[in-house]
DNA sequence: GACCTGCTGCGGGCTG
């Protein structure tokens, strides 16, 4: 390889051969900045660090090769303690990495231990004995490590001895309820080390790094951290559109018809076709596991022994099915296809090994813009290969009494309006305000399962004033912290009990459930078998009966069995079938994305995309619709009985304005990028919200009344309804600004008046 | 008209 004075002058020899023996030309941007810029002499303290770059951009040599050069000049003594704690959000990204971190380690004498719950007995063992060398595990996996505690656990002893700790795919880590977990598990560690374990963070580059991660990888950080990012220019990004029109209706009585355009998936499958064509390898991402199987379904017919082969990928696909198919796409299997598309969920986001793929196809467009960055950057990766996206978008066949929605061509807008936004480079600010309060539910749980009781004032310490929760004005408040401790003994399950006035303990005196080791739940799901071999997995939310059909994993399917109690499905095989139903709630448009279709729409901001004919006459007819509805000017549209409204706002203040118009009897709900009202007309609303502009705004606990579904993340069936009220209102409500939209609703229609 | 992620413990069957 090119010589690189920093690394081939500074780095022990060792090292220096084994990435000289990987043939690799040069290092990428980001393993320059790194290999510069992080120490190798364990005199100097490591720094928390986040490296920013995009996936298979060699972020995990980039960080392990500081590391490792760093340990290697360390006294090493006979004491168990690992060196590194390395965690993923993926079992599957552990097992890829297993491969590139171990040889790499074996340079200086370190073995690398997988830990989840994928891998077997004997390995674990081989890790519980050794307890030296590299850790890599999942937040889960670590909360098990935690609640073995009161058992006398020497591995989590072992994992508090590490240098540092390598937090990969940190993005996927950002606003939710697991990285909030993850932040109370990495302090604790601290905690139980006494020190601050130098944490580095691996991201994609999808929001403003600086502030965000910040806070995600510390909170309340007092110590600076370096951020890393490749100089070189980043690679070019191009994505394009087409529309395709659906027929008005897709049923038998237009079948035939030849002024009937072809259904949906039809005209989706036969575009593939031609825009892989010359490509080996290709990923198309749907919004929905249904749209992938019957997406898949129907491509794998029409490309018949055309040499392209179609397979689908989500997550009721069975773990072994997927693996395969990945093994696949990097010819890992004897004899693999020349010609390969792999149609998917999210599934293949973040950054599992899927080898070198040359473009990219977007179903319908993503709710937000990091989805669609994200996704077309999982194309052409190697060398200088500019990345390839292609979003392919359903619009429907206009009738005399088409709903405005539809008129408006508003999936074409919010195509173009991601599409501009990911390649500007802005990306939706995460949530702060959200109290997260069924994960602190759960971590008071996992503190007091380590053994001895603790106090109020300990527990606030250790979670909110000195820990995660720092940031969340009502904790901070030790009376509403103790109260919120005391909801916890009077609950009809009630895991904690008061030991003394101040002093709180695991409950006795019930017998305690298993302990939840993750943040999250999936719900139950039956097992799809076929020859008692099973196919895939369809969620029991959904009830089956015998004879019903659906389309999964490659295969139309008819029920002949159904378990409940053994959660299983028995299928043959159908000759036709429909989409199998998942189930699920509506998506919520970003605000970010909701005001850059406005603009276009106002012709504020021209799309210089490159786009099909199709594209280029819907956002004609968009626009037209627009000017015709008055929408330039006014926000309100009377239709039929109902009132459409558009606020072009984010879906927290949306969500606001709904519940504050429910609140005055309306019924309302967000529809795609508006706000439907039933049986009102538009001087009704405007009346309204005349009158809600001169009240004092209700607090959000108050309007989350009128919310329809309070639980959001798994403990919260364990909190009080007032905590629950709050929690949603942190979570999907937004007060600041609703003032000001209301008035803008208001006055954008008296000027138009 | 949504998507994804994780854990253990136990028992049965197979291999050496």
């Amino acid at each position: 390889m090119k010589r690189f004075p920093p690394f081939h002058d500074r780095y022990p020899k060792e090292i220096v051969d084994c990435i000289d023996s990987k043939g690799w030309q040069t290092f990428t941007g980001i393993q320059e900045a790194a290999i510069t810029t992080l120490p190798t002499n364990p005199g100097t303290a490591l720094p928390d660090a986040i490296l920013e770059a995009e996936t298979s951009s060699g972020k995990t040599e980039a960080v392990f090769l500081p590391l490792l050069a760093w340990l290697s000049g360390k006294r090493r003594d006979d004491a168990k303690g690992f060196s590194l704690l390395y965690i993923s959000p993926l079992r599957a990204l552990i097992n890829d990495q297993v491969g590139r971190i171990g040889p790499l380690a074996q340079t200086i004498g370190l073995d690398v231990h997988r830990w989840h719950s994928g891998v077997g007995k004997t390995e674990k063992d081989r890790a519980r004995r050794q307890r030296k060398g590299i850790l890599l595990t999942t937040p889960e996996s670590i909360e098990g490590f935690f609640l073995r505690i009161a058992h006398e656990n020497p591995e989590i002893e072992a994992i508090s001895k590490v240098s540092a700790v390598v937090i990969d795919e940190l993005h996927a880590f950002f606003d939710t309820a697991r990285g909030r977990h993850l932040q109370s598990l990495l302090h604790r560690l601290d905690l139980l080390a006494g020190r601050k374990i130098p944490r580095l963070g691996l991201s994609a580059t999808l929001s403003d790094i600086d502030k965000v991660a910040r806070e995600v990888l510390r909170p309340k950080s007092d110590v600076p951290i370096e951020f890393l990012r490749p100089q070189k220019n980043a690679r070019k990004i191009k994505i394009g559109l087409k529309v395709f029109i659906a027929p008005d209706k897709e049923d038998a009585s237009t079948k035939g018809k030849k002024s009937s355009p072809l259904p949906l998936n039809d005209q989706f499958a036969k575009e593939l076709m031609k825009d892989f064509r010359r490509d080996a390898r290709g990923l198309v991402f749907c919004n929905s596991r249904g749209g992938v199987d019957l997406l898949q379904e129907r491509a794998s017919t029409i490309s018949e022994s055309s040499g392209l082969t179609f397979e689908a990928h989500h997550s009721s696909i069975p773990n072994s099915k997927k693996e395969l198919i990945e093994r696949k796409m990097r010819n890992e299997v004897p004899d693999p296809p020349k010609q390969m598309v792999v149609i998917c969920t999210n599934t293949l986001e973040l950054g599992i090994d899927i080898g070198q793929v040359q473009r990219v196809v977007q179903i319908d467009p993503t709710f937000s813009v990091a989805a669609l960055r994200q996704r077309v950057g999982r194309s052409g990766r190697r060398g200088d290969q500019g990345a390839e996206g292609m979003i392919y978008v359903g619009e429907r066949e206009l009738t005399a009494d088409a709903h405005p929605l539809d008129q408006l061509r508003i999936k074409t807008f919010q195509a173009i309006a991601t599409t501009q936004l990911s390649l500007e480079g802005s990306f939706e600010e995460p949530n702060h305000a959200d109290l997260h309060l069924s994960t602190l539910y759960h971590q008071v749980i996992s503190v007091l399962r380590e053994g001895r009781p603790k106090t109020t004032q300990q527990l606030h310490q250790l979670l909110v004033l000195g820990g995660p929760w720092h940031a969340a004005p009502e904790l901070k408040d030790e009376a509403f912290f103790a109260r919120f401790l005391e909801t916890m003994t009077e609950m009809r399950l009630s895991l904690v009990e008061r030991v003394s006035d101040d002093e709180w303990r695991l409950s006795t005196s019930e017998e305690i459930p298993r302990p939840a080791y993750a943040v999250f739940s999936t719900p139950p799901e039956y097992t799809v078998y076929f020859n008692g071999q099973p196919i895939g997995h369809l969620p029991m939310t959904i009830s089956y009966r015998v004879g019903d059909t659906f389309v999964l994993a490659n295969g139309r399917w008819r029920v002949l069995n159904v378990s409940d109690h053994n959660r299983s499905l028995t299928v043959a095989k159908a000759a036709s079938a429909g989409a199998p139903r998942y189930g699920g709630a509506a998506q919520t448009p970003s605000g970010l994305v909701a005001a850059r279709m406005r603009a276009i729409y106002r012709g504020e901001k021209s799309y210089t995309m490159e786009r099909d004919e199709t594209a280029a006459q819907m956002v004609k007819d968009g626009r037209k619709a627009f000017k015709k509805f008055g929408l330039d000017k006014n926000r309100f549209l009377d239709h039929g009985r109902d009132v459409v409204l558009f606020p072009w706002c984010g879906s927290r203040r949306a969500q606001t304005l709904v519940l504050l118009l429910r609140r005055e009897g309306m019924k309302a709900s967000i529809e795609n990028f508006a706000i439907a009202i039933e049986a009102a007309s538009a001087n009704d609303v405007k009346t309204l919200l005349a009158e809600i502009k001169r009240q004092p705004l209700p607090e959000a606990d108050e309007l989350a009344r009128e919310a329809r579904q309070l639980q959001a993340d798994r403990f919260d069936r364990y909190l009080i309804p007032y905590h629950q009220r709050l929690a949603y209102g942190r979570r999907f409500l937004a007060r600041d600004g609703v003032k000001e939209l209301v008035e803008e609703l208001l006055t954008a229609d008296a000027a138009a008046a």
